[in-house]
DNA sequence: TTAATTTCGGATAATTATATCCTGTTTATA
DNA sequence: TATAAACAGGATATAATTATCCGAAATTAA
């Protein structure tokens, strides 16, 4: 569904929305520590999402990464997701035609279009801010 | 969403189905035209769709690929995906944990199982044959 | 100003997915 | 039996994704 970027920075963007709630700057060493990702690979990411605007970084010492308080409610799955994987689990075809719509339809182009929407709602009304409280009431996991 | 190897691998079971509704067997250099994918690596994924019985091989002169008649409305999507894909698409967890489940869900658990379920009954409720129809039918194309 | 800390970003490596090539084996028909 | 047609399958090549390494630049505090 996703790529592993994509899950590692939807993972990551959780674990930095519950620290900024304490007004705390977090590394990429913690972050996947907590996360169970490769850290170097898990600092690329966060770079995309710096440039993407959906965090912000800080260097030097007392550095690292934080999501603005005001945006937790604001940004979706939606933005994380199209930031690092694109727009392709939204509008792509299913069977990877390059032309596919109503008038030039692949073969499940109807039968995939509920599932793409559901998929879309979802991603486009899962707010990070929620997410992050899942975890921080212990009802949802990061790892294993 | 599915990979290359299993786009394909849909793409020809159907251009096989709408032949053998005539008889015809066909094979991997006609099927990689219809569908436009790179003709060996098509004949790798057929062999594969032959192990798992989906489609059949005949070798030698007026040899080529079919499937049985009386299979098209028991075959789903549902079996060809998993045979080239596995069944990670059904049920993996949408964030890569290797444990997610009611007692221990990944951040989005929830909020996926719907996507996940529509996705499920859709791949188990279309049959290669009505897709096949399709085709047939001039509704729906295979390339482009 | 210096030292310590931390992100940035380029280079490189490893792994997996995609794609090609070539030879062997099977089979139908002449 | 000989021959041509067609799949099977191993070996190899290419591309994309995932992952690591290291030095440079920025920032804070002593």
């Amino acid at each position: 569904m996703f790529s592993k970027a994509c899950e590692y920075g939807i993972k990551a963007c959780i674990f930095i929305a519950i620290n900024s709630y304490d007004g705390k700057r977090i590394s990429p060493r913690d972050i996947s520590k907590e996360i169970a990702s490769p850290q170097a690979f898990t600092a690329k990411i966060l770079q995309a999402l710096v440039k993407s605007d959906i965090v912000r970084s800080y260097k030097g010492a007392y550095g690292g990464f934080e999501i603005d308080k005001s945006k937790l409610a604001k940004i979706k799955l939606a933005h994380i997701v199209a930031s690092i994987d694109g727009d392709q689990v939204f509008s792509g075809c299913g069977l990877g035609l390059e032309i596919c719509n109503e008038n030039h339809p692949c073969p499940v182009h109807e039968k995939f279009k509920k599932v793409r929407e559901d998929l879309k709602f979802m991603l486009e009304n899962t707010s990070l801010e929620e997410l992050a409280l899942g975890i921080k009431s212990g009802e949802a996991f990061l790892k294993t």
